[in-house]
RNA sequence: GCUCCUGUAGUGUAGCGGCCAAUCAUGGAGCCCUCUCGAGGCUUCGACCCGGGUUCAAAUCCCGGCAGGAGCACCA
C-alpha cells in the first residue's frame, strides 16, 4: 500500500489527497508558547522542594532551580518544600535564611513548608542506624586518603567487613564524641567495585567540631548530603527531584539508600550547567568583597544576587520567563543577558515614563529668542499619562547638554533640542526655529534639561557612577523604574534630599 | 584514568520516523514609523557534530567516532 503510493509520485499524491481530504494539507499553526515539558506521575499533585545551603543570598544561578520548581508546583498543585541544607557549620551565614526566604518572596516562588536540616539530625542518626544493623553501612576508622585510595583500586578497608554488633557499638561511640574530627566516619556501603568510582561506598556522617550557628556545639556527627537529601527527600514525600546534572551521580548514591531502606524513589530530572559570563556569583568573594569594603553590600550592582537584580529594576517575572522559555534540557547552557535584558524590557518599557537626563553637562546660553516653550508626553504611547512641560525665558535662556552631545554640536555646527527647538552652534548658541523637517536631514536629536533641573547619579552596573542633571518633573515620579531617553532604564533608588539617586537597569 | 550525561543558527529553544527546502525568541544587517540609541512594523542573515546502518522515507531509531560537560570530597 505504501509503496503504491510513493509509486505514484508526490504531485499525484498531493492532487490526491487535495480530493479526498484537503484538510490535512493544511499545515496546522504551531504552537509557540514554550511551555515547560509535563512531568511523569504528576497528575493529581506534586511534592518538590528547593534546597538552598545557607552561605549567603541567592543569585541569578539559583533562580533557575527555584523557579522551576515552582512552575511545576503550580502547574499541577501540591506543596513546594524550601530546605535549608546547613549541614557543614563552616559555611553557614545565619543571616542567609532570612535573605533566602526574601529572595524567594520577591521572585514569586510561593514555599508552602520550611525544613532546616539542623533541626533533623535525629532522623539521620535513626536512618543510619538502621542501615548499619542492616549490614548496609560500617563505622570507619582508617585515615582518610587510605580509605580513598582502596577505593580507587576497587578494595575494600579493613572496617567494612566487622560484624554488625560492633559496628553498632562504635556507632554510639561515635555519635557519643569519643572520635576526634577526622578519625571517623559513618559510611554507606554501595559496591567497592563499582564501575564508576564516583558511585562506590560514601560517607554518611562526619565529625566537626566547628558550633554551629544555630545548634552550637549540641552535635558532634553531621550528616553529609547524600544521607541527609536522601532521608529528607524520602520523609518527606518527594514526587519529583528537579536538581543540575552536577548531581547526577549524587542520585545514583542517594538511590542505595532508597533501595536499603525499601523506600519508594521521587522521579528524578536533572537539568544542564548554566554558565553565566561576566557575573560575580561566588559567595565567598561577595562576601570578602563586603568585608573589605570593596562592594556596598549583598546587593551591589556588580554581583549577580538576587537582591542585585532587584536593586536595578529587573521584574522578576522577566527572571521566570528566562527559564521556562529555556525549559529543562540536560544540556549544558550559556546564560544570555541580552535575552534577559530584552525580556525585562517587554515588562518594564510600558510602565516606565520618559524623562530627559544629561550626563557631564555641558552649558550652553541661547541667543536670538525670548522664550521658549514645549512640552514632552511622559510616554509615547500613554499620552493620558501627561507631560512633561518646558517654558525657558527670563534673564537667561540657558540649556544643559551631555559633553558627548556637545561634541557633536560643534562638529556639526547644529543640534535639536528634543521637544523644543533647533539650535546653531555657536557661544552663545543661535536660536534656529523649530522646523522638525531638520531631522530628516539627519540632524542629531538629543535629550537636554533647563536651569530648574535637578542634579542625579545613576550608579551602573560595573559600580561606576554617571553623575548628571534630569529634568525636575522626575520629582513628581511614583514609578519604579523611568527611561532616561537616549540613555537607558533606570529604577529610582531615592529622591529629595540631594541628588536624585538611580541605578541603571540596561538599555 | 574510570563512570555518567549531552550534542538543532552567535545564544536559548521547538520538532522526536513522512506535515522540516526545520519553529519561536534573542542577536546581526537593512527599511518604515516615531522628535529617544526605547517601543512597534516589515525584510534579511544564520543550525540538525561526523561516519555508517535500519527504512520507501531519519534532525528524529541503532551502532561507531568526535566534541563538550559533570562526577570520582570526611562541600552542597
Amino acid at each position: 500500500m505504501v509503496a503504491e503510493v510513493n509509486a505514484i509520485g508526490l504531485d499525484a499524491q498531493r492532487a490526491e489527497l487535495e480530493a479526498s481530504d484537503p484538510s490535512l494539507l493544511v499545515r496546522e499553526k504551531k504552537e509557540k508558547t514554550h511551555d515547560l515539558p509535563d512531568l511523569d506521575g504528576a497528575e493529581g499533585g506534586v511534592v518538590m522542594r528547593i534546597a538552598p545551603g545557607p552561605s549567603g543570598p541567592l543569585h541569578i544561578g539559583h533562580t533557575r532551580v527555584s523557579i522551576l520548581n515552582d512552575e511545576y508546583v503550580k502547574r499541577y498543585g501540591g506543596r513546594l518544600i524550601c530546605r535549608y541544607e546547613d549541614t557543614d557549620p563552616d559555611r553557614v551565614d545565619p543571616d542567609a535564611y532570612e535573605m533566602i526566604r526574601e529572595d524567594m518572596e520577591w521572585l514569586g516562588v510561593d514555599v508552602t513548608d520550611e525544613y532546616i536540616q539542623s533541626d533533623r539530625f535525629q532522623e539521620y542518626y535513626d536512618v543510619t542506624r538502621r542501615l548499619i544493623s542492616d549490614g548496609n553501612a560500617y563505622v570507619c576508622l582508617c585515615d582518610a586518603d587510605d580509605w580513598r585510595a582502596l577505593k580507587e583500586e576497587k578494595k575494600a578497608c579493613p572496617c567494612r567487613d566487622r560484624p554488625v554488633e560492633e559496628n553498632l557499638e562504635l556507632y554510639e561511640r561515635f555519635l557519643g564524641g569519643e572520635f576526634a574530627d577526622g578519625k571517623a566516619v559513618a559510611v554507606v556501603k554501595t559496591d567497592v567495585a563499582h564501575p564508576n568510582p564516583a558511585v562506590r561506598d560514601f560517607v554518611a556522617l562526619r565529625l566537626v567540631r566547628t558550633p554551629h550557628p544555630r545548634t552550637g556545639t549540641k552535635y558532634v556527627a553531621y550528616p553529609m548530603m547524600n544521607l541527609s537529601v536522601a532521608v529528607d527527600d524520602h520523609l518527606m514525600g518527594m514526587t519529583h527531584v528537579i536538581r543540575g546534572k552536577d548531581h547526577l551521580n549524587n542520585t545514583h548514591r542517594q538511590e542505595y539508600v532508597y533501595d536499603y531502606m525499601g523506600w519508594e524513589k521521587p522521579r528524578f530530572y536533572h537539568y544542564g550547567l548554566v554558565n553565566i559570563p561576566d557575573t560575580l556569583l561566588k559567595t565567598s568573594l561577595i562576601r570578602k568583597g563586603i568585608a573589605d569594603g570593596e562592594y556596598s553590600g549583598w546587593d551591589d550592582v556588580r554581583t549577580g544576587t538576587v537582591r542585585a537584580l532587584r536593586k536595578r529594576g529587573f521584574r522578576p517575572e522577566a527572571i521566570r520567563r528566562y527559564w521556562v522559555e529555556g525549559g529543562m534540557k540536560q544540556i549544558d547552557v550559556q546564560f544570555s543577558w541580552d535575552t534577559l535584558y530584552s525580556m525585562n524590557r517587554d515588562i518594564i518599557d510600558d510602565v516606565s515614563n520618559r524623562y530627559f537626563f544629561v550626563r557631564d553637562p555641558v552649558r550652553y546660553d541661547i541667543d536670538g529668542v525670548d522664550s521658549l516653550a514645549g512640552e514632552a508626553p511622559l510616554h509615547l504611547d500613554h499620552p493620558e499619562r501627561g507631560v512633561r512641560e518646558y517654558a525657558i525665558g527670563g534673564r537667561g535662556k540657558t540649556i544643559f547638554i551631555s559633553a558627548e552631545d556637545s561634541a557633536v554640536f560643534a562638529e556639526d555646527g547644529a543640534i535639536r533640542l528634543k521637544d523644543l527647538c533647533n539650535l546653531e552652534y555657536g557661544t552663545p548658541a543661535k536660536y534656529a526655529g523649530n522646523d522638525l523637517s531638520v531631522i530628516k536631514g539627519g540632524m542629531r536629536v538629543v535629550q537636554w534639561v533647563s536651569r530648574d533641573s535637578v542634579e542625579a547619579e545613576v550608579l551602573m552596573p560595573d559600580g561606576t557612577v554617571a553623575r548628571g542633571l534630569v529634568e525636575n518633573a522626575i520629582l513628581r515620579e511614583t514609578g519604579e523604574t523611568v527611561q532616561f531617553e537616549r540613555f537607558g532604564f533606570a529604577r529610582i533608588e531615592s529622591m529629595g534630599d540631594g541628588p536624585v539617586r538611580a541605578v541603571f537597569t540596561h538599555r
